[in-house]
DNA sequence: CGTCAAGAAAATCTCGAGATTTTTGAAAAA
DNA sequence: TTTTTCAAAAATCTCGAGATTTTCTTGACG
């Protein structure tokens, strides 16, 4: 593992664990100290976060977490439900029986470890055992394209997760209840019904997050109303 | 433009056109001689074709030009019809004016630049042009999510297209008249034309490439056959 | 003749310093 | 009060040298 590789993938989980929020700078000055790397270094690290759409660039201007916006999130929501529903439909038609072993024991570890973390946020263990289920879920289907192509779009819809406020225990329990009809509906080889629960389970994370941004511009503009004007 | 852009521009473009080969590796030492720039320069623009699907990185072994294979092209073509005919539709549905417009504009221009170059490969001109018209093509669908996704998969694509052995004056004829019909079934609205137009053209350059492909194995199992045992 | 090992060559990886550009903040003018 | 100017500060951009690792060559051994 190079230094570079390194500091590649501690980047790439602050960002998906909101650690950097997103449209924040990523000084190259500020991130040195942090990470204890050379400028060098991190201007190798960098530019492959851009390429995997977690980061953008502008000459002499310097990177960015990605920025957010709800047109964005449902731009990237119609894309995964488009690519993700194609991609589930040959991955339970072909699916072998190693497949369906892999996604029970990926079902079962998410099922298990805890959605919260010790510290209130939500537990780091949880988001890799949710991309591994929905990685898996897909990886029936033999075209590598597609499957990297889904991949990259979940991960970005990441960054909208720890973008949102506070995730709730309800929220946790509907997520939880989805991820089993999924998986069932998956082994049972139910493809119309595997369909339907994961274009819910996609639309249903994305109104979440959706209410919760309108929710928090509403307070915003009660900050800035009357009592201050 | 900072030397890093230029550099990776120059990259990008020197693979499209085959000045890379597929699979070769890009050694720092040698790029450097090249493109005169410093190593910290190509060491920052390099990560950036890896992000963009371009090339591949190994760590303590460098960068090398995506590799090409029969199995990969057709992964990759399926893909793309995928994508492209899903986008093809939005944009002939939803497609203004504007659009129409642009459309026209993009392929008079692919028809009239020459195919072949002063050295008897392919005009860069016309491979500039060819890219511009298929992504003005998918312009009127408004999802930029998935219209950046499916330039990607075009650009890793035109890497193929350098990777067979020569393009014929016969093949020129058949692509120029296939670019029209998907021109003029856009124009007229005519969905389900432009569709098959459409999937027909991606098949079509596909399967050029794939008999290229098999023509050279042939010949190469000739070299090494009973003559030389 | 083929296999293995040690040394040499070459490439990658890492770092910090200097040049260039952008941003910031305060002072002056309208 | 608002706008403009300009200089200081900070960040980006670029470069080449040294450390580490891989690859290649050469030669000895089975």
């Amino acid at each position: 593992m190079t230094r570079a590789e390194e500091i590649y993938q501690r980047l790439r989980a602050d960002i998906l664990n909101g650690r950097h929020e997103p449209g924040s700078r990523l000084r190259v000055e500020a991130l040195k100290e942090r990470y204890g790397a050379s400028s060098g270094v991190l201007r190798e690290a960098l530019p492959r976060l851009v390429g995997q759409g977690l980061a953008t660039f502008a000459p002499q201007q310097g990177f960015r977490v990605v920025t957010v916006s709800p047109e964005r999130l449902e731009e990237l929501t119609e894309a995964r439900v488009f690519i993700e529903t194609h991609l589930v439909r040959e991955s339970v038609t072909a699916g072998t029986i190693e497949w369906e072993s892999d996604l029970l024991a990926a079902h079962h570890h998410l099922a298990r470890v805890p959605f919260f973390g010790d510290t209130g946020e939500i537990n780091e263990g949880w988001l890799n055992a949710h991309a591994r289920f929905h990685r898996v879920l897909l990886e029936g289907c033999s075209n590598r394209q597609l499957r990297d192509i889904a991949t990259q779009l979940r991960e970005v819809a990441e960054v909208y997760r720890c973008w949102a406020r506070t995730p709730t225990e309800h929220s946790n329990r509907d997520i939880a209840a989805e991820h089993k009809t999924i998986c069932d509906r998956a082994i049972e080889r139910d493809v119309p019904g595997v369909v339907e629960a994961l274009t819910r389970h996609i639309n249903a994370t994305t109104n979440l997050l959706l209410d919760d941004y309108g929710r928090r511009e509403e307070e915003g503009k009660q900050d800035r109303g009357p009592s201050a004007p």
